[in-house]
RNA sequence: CGGAGCGUAGCUCAGCCUGGCUAGAGCACUUGGUUUGGGACCAAGACGUCGCAGGUUCAAAUCCUGUCGCUCCGACCA
């Protein structure tokens, strides 16, 4: 492409709205717009990279024996009311859009293709000789998000590749998983991303079992927790951890109520009683649905809402404001405890929060602090489970290697959806023994749109993108200098079709600028080699060949330049 | 959902508090000239319903009300 008809300007200045590089670094490079609050024009440049890595997610879907389709944005609501989901989407979470059409009948744009694709496959599917079935799309997908932020990152409208796999079985499903999650590394590592694959919630999508794909970056919005010593790796949400044990009291002392006054936080707490903190106690109360719970972690810990909310089932989980608390326990915010709460109320509390003699926790009295606690003797024992948040410093669940912690951004999400809505939407066959069974589902996401964001958020420095090979827009910048002399405008001209003989992706710089300027665009726009062209190089019959993430650069030989490119590009590009 | 901020040229912003005459700067753009391997210089120029609506006033970018749009912060404290 020629750079003096290409659409997508590059920009000086940094635009006001941009939080990360990765936002700044695109809008600046001409590769999006924003059109109205998350969402963007995808301009010639960013669709090229967002083909690119269409191409790889294709090739390797299709390589794991996946047949791509595409499926409809609008969605009638019945589907969604069918599967359950509705509500959720529409009224609780609110995250899917959806409108009423002229005829007065209801539907939404689709955040997600479950319904859909079950919808698809329930008419396709009569017998366990239909099965296995797995099939993809790479589409436009809708969410409402209350606040986009981040370009691309977390936009209302974005590009998505979303597959969808239906076995007779549980083992079959298995083996359609792992088919899945080894096409995703495939992907992750041939995009280029240092990325993690952790243990996942599998939160409003359900089913029984889910990976995320994280590129690690420091932007990211999830937190990963991994082991330093074993593969073990977790999104935060869904991270189990063991804590270190302390010496307990030999004998039990009488409880006591004392005054603290003003004292909110452990840590002050502690200090103020001369205790250690692990021996103080939070006690949050939440409103799950339309009950109250009470959930207690060790005072060193915090209270992990996505185990208490799978825990009890519910739709929604919030804490309570300070008036109902106050309704509750009597107290103001800061002091509430397990003792003397309505018998509604519903406790429960994290391993942790046992095994210790003499504890503290809140009086439910403002301003008092009960000590020397003990379990079975001042209250009954609690619904006890892994209740808190895991975090860095903590012991690895699976061995003895110490949990770290690292932010990631989620480009892939695979799951294990069992038979959610297959039963739900009646997607059945009939089994050797002429049975009736519910299909076995799994999906697979991954954010074509978020990966680009992604890429550059991971692949950038003070001047602009560094692109690999495989996703870059193109391939070459070709940059001339000098245009104005003859030799050199020839000899670009021949270039640029040379390359383009050869397969290479260019974008051809010819437009009648002051080196400086090219050169800066060059390095924003990020291609991963640049050759230039200029009166001083041509003396020599030469051409200058650079690699984006290179200082260094090299003359070579007009006639070899191509195969030069090619030989940078394939190997050890990284 | 709660809190805060912003909206003036294509972009980044000044002007607003303390109302006043043709509304400004830098970058980008057009023309001419000089320059020409890391965002040059000189000269001349084009570009605005000051988000929108209403109000106050002799007079509104500026004050008031409403509205729309965009952005940020918080969603974690017992």
């Amino acid at each position: 492409m020629r750079q003096s008809r290409h659409l997508g300007k590059t920009l000086r200045e940094v635009p006001k709205d941009a939080q990360t590089a990765a936002h700044a670094l695109m809008v600046r490079g001409g590769y999006m717009q924003q059109l109205s609050a998350g969402v963007y024009n995808y301009l010639p440049l960013l669709y090229r990279t967002l083909n690119k890595i269409s191409q790889i997610v294709r090739e390797e879907m299709q390589a794991a024996g996946s047949e791509e389709l595409l499926m409809p944005a609008l969605q009638p609501r019945e589907l969604w009311e069918e599967s359950g989901r509705w509500e959720r989407y529409t009224a609780v979470d609110g995250i899917m859009f959806s409108f009423k059409d002229r005829r007065g009948s209801v539907s939404c744009l689709g955040p997600t293709h479950e319904e859909v694709v079950t919808d698809i496959l329930r008419r396709e599917i009569k017998s366990y000789k239909d099965l296995p079935r797995n099939v993809f799309q790479i589409q436009t997908k809708f969410r409402d998000e209350i606040r986009p932020r981040f370009g691309l990152m977390r936009a209302r409208e974005f590009i998505m590749k979303d597959a969808y796999s239906f076995d007779a079985d549980e083992a079959g499903l298995e083996v359609s998983y792992e088919a899945m999650r080894q096409a995703y590394h495939k992907i992750c590592q041939r995009i280029g991303f240092k990325y993690r694959a952790v243990e996942a919630d599998s939160g409003a999508i359900g089913g029984t079992g889910s990976q995320e794909f994280m590129v690690l970056a420091d932007t990211g919005e999830d937190t990963i927790i991994y082991c330093d010593h074993c593969d073990y790796a977790a999104n935060q949400e869904r991270a189990a951890s063991r804590l270190a044990e302390h010496a307990q009291d030999a004998e039990p002392k009488p409880m006591e109520a004392v005054l603290g006054e003003g004292l909110i936080g452990v840590e002050p707490l502690a200090k103020f009683l001369n205790i250690p903190v692990w021996k103080t106690t939070k006690t949050l109360v939440f409103e799950a649905d339309d009950r109250v719970v009470a959930v207690m972690v060790r005072g060193d810990c915090d209270v992990n809402e996505i185990k208490v909310t799978n825990h009890l089932g519910c739709k929604s989980l919030k804490l309570a404001s300070a008036a109902k608390i106050k309704e509750l326990t009597g107290a103001e915010l800061g002091y509430a405890g397990p003792i003397g709460l309505p018998p509604s109320v519903r406790i429960l509390a994290d391993n942790y929060v046992n095994g210790r003699v003499n504890f503290e926790c809140g009086a439910n009295q403002t301003n008092y602090h009960n000590i020397n606690v003990n379990f079975g003797r001042d209250l009954p024992l609690p619904e006890f489970g892994e209740f808190k948040i895991a975090k860095a410093g903590h012991t690895c669940p699976k061995c003895q290697g110490t949990l770290q912690s690292a932010m990631g951004i989620e480009v892939g999400h695979i799951f294990k959806l069992g038979t959610k809505y297959s039963k739900a939407m009646a997607c059945v066959y009939l089994d050797a023994g002429g049975k009736s069974q519910p299909v076995v589902m799994g999906c697979y996401g991954i954010g074509v749109s978020r990966m680009a964001a992604a890429f550059v958020e991971q692949n950038h420095d003070d001047k602009g993108i560094t692109w690999s090979p495989e996703i870059a827009p193109y391939q070459v910048h070709l940059v001339a200098l000098n245009l104005e002399d003859e030799t050199v405008r020839k000899q670009s001209e021949q270039l640029y079709a040379q390359l383009q003989q050869e397969g290479i992706d260019v974008l051809y710089d010819d437009r009648p600028l002051r080196a400086g300027e090219k050169f800066s665009d060059a390095d924003l726009i990020g291609l991963p080699t640049r050759i230039t062209v200029s009166k001083r190089t041509l003396e020599q019959q030469k051409v200058e060949l650079k690699r984006r993430r290179d200082t260094a650069a090299e003359l070579v030989a007009i006639a070899e330049a191509g195969a030069k490119v090619k030989e940078l590009l394939g190997k050890n590009f990284r």
